[in-house]
DNA sequence: CGTAACCTTGAGCGTTTTCAAATATTGTGG
DNA sequence: CCACAATATTTGAAAACGCTCAAGGTTACG
């Protein structure tokens, strides 16, 4: 697993910068160490989706075809190491246990993207809203990052078309959330979450995505600090 | 490749049966061999989305957490082959080709599912039912299938839970496309698309998903006929 | 301290849903 | 093979939810 992380490039990435360009050639494929990123769609008459949130841990580039069909770029600072698709497969090709890890990831990274289908399709704007703040909650907890008050790393406009909506109909939804007291507060991207239970319920969260955990090496594949 | 379906067990359901439980034990992967079966997610109040739909030659079964999230169910008769879990990871240690080509599963899976992401998010209903109408004709056609007067193995009410709509809003959605001569109907499950660029175009399809093709036996593993 | 970017709030509009009924299709038994 | 019952689809009208457009308020940063 080591050796995984020789053939990395490591790079640093602003707000805002594009990683990974849609339609360009699938020759690599990122773990991102530090930050956040997003998965993007968009298409030509200018509507944009969010496909996935990258949180540090999280792998990005595997696609079946020649070209990626999304972007990847940074919604905070990131670091990412960037591997190349050639050289990680050769690897694979030696260390036959890298499959198995990788296709763990795939897994992974496959269950949450049937939780967003699912709340796409099903969920009325409260229940996209209310399980997106759990959700983020969730993935910080399982880095061992704040999970209470937690820092949102995105704007409304990220969660807006990370779960099919608006800004205005995100933005609405945290209002009638601190209304219910459920939540609180402090600035756009500071919330405290009064009742857990209660945003879990009125988000309909029915799985938990399992995304890797900071005490678990064998699933953190990442250079020691 | 072969070894795999020595440990298979061959299994026949028909309409409407169950082929895996939702929160059963995820023991077990399938692959489709003939007709065609729904992946599902319910919830308690009584809405349900299809995660996907399985044609021949797709696996299903494969999740990260001790059970599954999602039901499996024929939506026409099915034959399906099934691998219990350790079996086939102790058969992956032995064959480490077989861990190389489950990842290419998985990534193509991945895919479709991200396609479907976007059309749940960003589409509009005319939008939905347009690109789902050239998704099957694809699928079709990537099997070897008649692609053109097509038959739609699924009702109404499976595309509307395929695509978050109502029965109703699909119901109308192939009314507009019946009046803009862009596809007939000879019956409520058999469509001929009259303009397939049109089809195309409306239905904002951007990436082809990549499905298993008949005549491509290193993807298709499939016990020959 | 000022400006730019972002978030929130409001009002009106449009699309999809809901509820209801009619029509079409499929399957079954005579 | 036909008639009939059961099931599914289509169509219609009204209501609801989220979107669009517009303005006001906050926050962050130079």
């Amino acid at each position: 697993m080591h050796r995984l992380y020789e053939l990395a490039v490591e790079r640093s990435y602003n707000t805002g910068d594009i990683i990974l360009r849609e339609e360009q050639s699938a020759d690599y494929v990122f773990s991102i160490r530090r930050g956040y990123a997003a998965m993007v769609r968009l298409t030509s008459d200018g509507k944009r989706q969010i496909l996935a949130f990258l949180f540090p841990g999280d792998f990005v580039g595997f696609t079946s075809e020649d070209n990626y069909h999304y972007g990847v770029s940074a919604i905070a600072p990131v670091n990412a190491c960037r591997f190349g698709r050639a050289e990680l497969e050769a690897l694979v090709e030696k260390y036959p246990v890298m499959d198995r890890k990788l296709r763990f990831t795939l897994t992974r990274a496959m269950d949450a993207s049937y939780e967003l289908l699912f709340s796409l399709g099903r969920k009325d704007s409260l229940q996209k809203v209310a399980s997106f703040i759990w959700y983020v909650s969730y993935r910080h907890k399982k880095l061992a990052q704040p999970s209470n008050p937690i820092h949102l790393p995105m704007r409304r406009s990220d969660i807006a078309d990370f779960m099919g909506l608006t800004i205005e109909t995100v933005s609405r939804a945290f209002t009638v959330l601190k209304g219910m007291d459920v939540i609180r507060l402090r600035g756009a991207y500071e919330v405290e979450i009064v009742d857990m239970d209660r945003l879990r319920s009125i988000g309909v969260v029915v799985a938990e995505p399992a995304p890797y955990e900071r005490n678990d090496p064998d699933y953190y594949p990442h250079k020691a600090d």
